[in-house]
DNA sequence: TTTTACTCCGGCAACGTTACCGGCAACAAT
DNA sequence: ATTGTTGCCGGTAACGTTGCCGGAGTAAAA
C-alpha cells in the first residue's frame, strides 16, 4: 500500500465507473444497494480515504479555520483549546498562528492564512494594531470573521468577548471595600480595548464609591512584567503614593508585586493588589494575588459557534456581541479585612 | 474583485495560452521577455495568488509539517515557536495538534494530519504511548519523522532532544555538593523517557558521590502539580524522610514545594527543592526554585532542520541523534551554602 | 537552398474528486 | 403496442495548476 487509494483504484476492481464508486461513497441513492456494499468493502480493504486537496479543490471549501492570536499565553491557549474542539466537533482543523503582539507580522499571518484558502477567520487582535486594512482583504472575498477577546469596532463582524467593564469594576469596588482609597491602574497600551474597558469600569466603581479619579494614578505601560515592574516603582515613588493598584492582567500583576516588594512594603497592610485573567501563577506567589477570572475555554468554544453560524448564513449575518461574565477571585494581596464567619 | 484570480484570467485577458503564462510566471525561461512583462503586470493588477490546493493536488506536496505535542505548556510552545520559525522560513507551514497527553488523542491526531496530506511529521510523544503502530502508518507512506525532546527507541527516526542524564545529573550533584545526603526524586510515568533518563542522570551522581541509592526515595507519580503534592506529602512522612528532592520537572517542583511548606519544613535549611526546564514560575514562587534550564526555543529549530534535511534526501536518510546541553540555575530552593565572594 | 538550431508558444493530459446529464433497461400504466 | 416512470449506471466537464510534447517561425549554418 504504497500510494493512498483513489476511487479510480476501486473502479477498476469493480469494473464500475468512477462515478458510480464517488456516488456510492456518499449520496448512496441512485445506485444500487449491492454494488454499494460491494464498493464500501473494498474501499474498507484498500484503506481508501477521500483526497481532501481534489474536494477541497472541487468544493471551493477548505473546511479550515484560520486562528490569529497575539500570542499563546495561559488565557490565549485555553481559548485556542475552546476553538479546537467546538472546530473538531464540527469538521473544521484550524490553523493557529501567532502575531506576536506584532503589527506587521499579523499582516503576514492574515495573507498567509488567505493564501491558504481557509473557509474564514475568527480573530482576537493584536496589541499593536490601529490599521485594520489588512482585514478588509477578508471580507472582499466575502469570508466570514468572527473576532473573540481582544475585539475592536472598526471589524464589523459578530464578537465574543468577557464583560471588560464588569471585571475592571469588580476589582475596584472590591479594593474599595477593602478600606483602600488611592487607588491606581495599571493599564496596557492606550489603544487597546480591553485595557481601555476594564479601565471603565475601574472609573465606575470609583465615581459609584464617591472617589475623585486622580490622573496621576492611572499609568499606561506595555502588556508586560517589566514595563510594569518599573512602572510600579515610579508609582511608588510618589508623594501621595497609591495604597492600592489594580493591573489590567496578571502578568503585570507579577511585574507590580516585584516592585512593592522590592520597596519593601508589604501586601495587602501598605498596599492592595488585584490583576486581572486568574493565572494560576497568581496562586502560586507569596502573597497570593487576588485576581478576576474569566471563562476562556468557554470563550474559545463561543467563538467556533459563533462561526460556524456565520459561516452557515453568510447572507444575512447578524452582527452578534457576546459578553461572558468575569468573577472575582479574592486571596491574600487585597484581602485586609478579616472574612467573619 | 470577488473571487480570486486565475491564471485562466490573466490568460484571457492577454490573449495568450494558460501555458504560457504559468511558465512567465515561474520558469522565467522559454518565455519572451516581453510577454513575462505582462503577464508580471497584470498579476500584479489583479493581485494574482496561485492556488495551493491545485498546486498540491498537482505536485503531490502540500508543504505542512504535522506537529503533535502532548500539551503546550511554557516549554513545548517555546519549542512549537522555534519550529515555527524555521518552517515557515522554508517554505513550509505548521499545523499544531495536541495529543493532551493521550494515547487515542495522539492516534486520532496522527490521522487526521495524514488525512490533510502533511508531507512529514514532527512528533513528540504523549507520555501515555506505549505502542507506536499508528507512526508505522506514516512511515508506511514513506513521509519524513523527525522525533523531538520526547523522543523513543522505538521510533526509527532523526531526532533531537536534550542532555536528560546531564540535567539530572547537575541537578543531583548540586544537591550533594550543598550537604544533601537523602536526596529524592520524583519521576513521571515509568514508561516516559525523559523522566527515565533524569534519574539514570541522578543515579549516576549518587554512584559518583559514593551515596547509597534507597528504592524508597525513588517516586513514580503522574506529570502533574497535584500529584506531586500528594507524592511529597508520603515523603515527608516517612520514619527517615528525604533531606532533599529532585523533581524531574518544574510543575511537580511546585507541588513539591507546596507540600513542603504544608509541612512547615523550610527551604533550603530543612529540604533543598530542584525543578526541570526552568519555566518562568520557578523565580516567582517564595523561595525561587532552582531548576534545570534547557535550549527549548533552539530544539524547535533543530527539529525543524533536521525534518528538512530528512525531507530532502529522504532515500539514504541518517538517523541523526542530536542532543542538546543542560544548564543548571541555582536558586534559594537548595543554596544551603553561602556563595563565597 | 536545405538543414539545423533556437525561441517562443499552444494543446493536451493529469492530479482526485463530484455535479450534471443522458441513456439503457425493466416495469407499470395507458 | 406505446408511453411514461423508475432504477441504475457511465461519460464528460470542471476545480487551478504544471509538465510534456510538438509546432510555427526565424535565424544561422551547411
Amino acid at each position: 500500500m504504497e500510494k493512498p487509494a483513489t476511487i479510480k483504484d476501486i473502479a477498476k476492481q469493480l469494473n464500475i465507473s468512477l462515478s458510480t464508486v464517488s456516488r456510492a461513497l456518499r449520496n448512496a441513492s441512485d445506485v444500487n444497494p449491492n454494488t454499494k456494499k460491494a464498493v464500501m468493502a473494498l474501499s474498507e480493504e484498500l484503506n481508501y480515504q477521500p483526497n481532501k486537496l481534489a474536494l477541497s479543490l472541487r468544493q471551493k471549501q477548505t473546511h479550515t479555520i484560520g486562528v490569529i492570536v497575539p500570542n499563546l499565553d495561559y488565557v490565549l491557549s485555553l481559548m485556542v483549546r475552546g476553538i479546537d474542539e467546538v472546530a473538531l466537533e464540527a469538521g473544521f482543523t484550524v490553523m493557529v498562528c501567532q502575531s506576536n503582539e506584532s503589527f506587521g507580522r499579523e499582516i503576514l499571518n492574515t495573507s498567509r492564512l488567505l493564501e491558504s484558502l481557509v473557509d474564514g477567520f475568527i480573530i482576537s487582535v493584536s496589541s499593536e494594531s490601529k490599521s485594520f486594512e489588512h482585514f478588509k482583504k477578508i471580507q472582499e472575498r466575502n469570508l466570514p470573521v468572527v473576532v473573540f477577546d481582544r475585539v475592536t469596532p472598526h471589524l464589523k463582524a459578530p464578537s465574543v468577548r468577557i464583560d471588560n467593564e464588569e471585571g475592571g469594576f469588580l476589582a475596584t469596588e472590591h479594593l474599595i471595600e477593602q478600606g483602600y482609597r488611592r487607588i491606581a491602574v495599571l493599564a496596557g497600551p492606550e489603544n487597546l480595548g480591553v485595557s481601555n474597558s476594564r479601565m471603565e469600569g475601574y472609573l465606575t466603581a470609583l465615581k459609584k464609591h464617591k472617589i475623585k479619579k486622580d490622573p496621576a494614578l492611572i499609568v499606561h505601560c506595555d502588556f508586560n512584567q517589566d514595563y510594569a515592574y518599573f512602572a510600579t516603582l515610579e508609582l511608588l515613588a510618589m508623594k501621595k503614593r497609591p495604597d492600592a493598584i489594580f493591573t489590567i492582567s496578571d502578568r503585570m500583576a507579577i511585574g507590580a508585586m516585584q516592585a512593592i516588594k522590592k520597596k519593601g512594603l508589604r501586601m495587602p497592610e501598605d498596599i492592595g493588589l488585584v490583576g486581572f485573567n486568574n493565572e494560576p501563577v497568581t496562586s502560586l506567589v507569596t502573597p497570593t494575588i487576588s485576581s478576576i477570572e474569566m471563562p476562556s475555554f468557554e470563550l474559545g468554544k463561543v467563538a467556533a459557534k459563533l462561526f460556524i453560524e456565520t459561516m452557515h448564513n453568510k447572507e444575512n449575518m447578524i452582527l452578534e456581541e457576546k459578553v461572558l461574565r468575569t468573577k472575582l477571585i479574592v486571596r491574600e494581596s487585597s484581602q485586609k479585612l478579616t472574612i467573619k464567619n
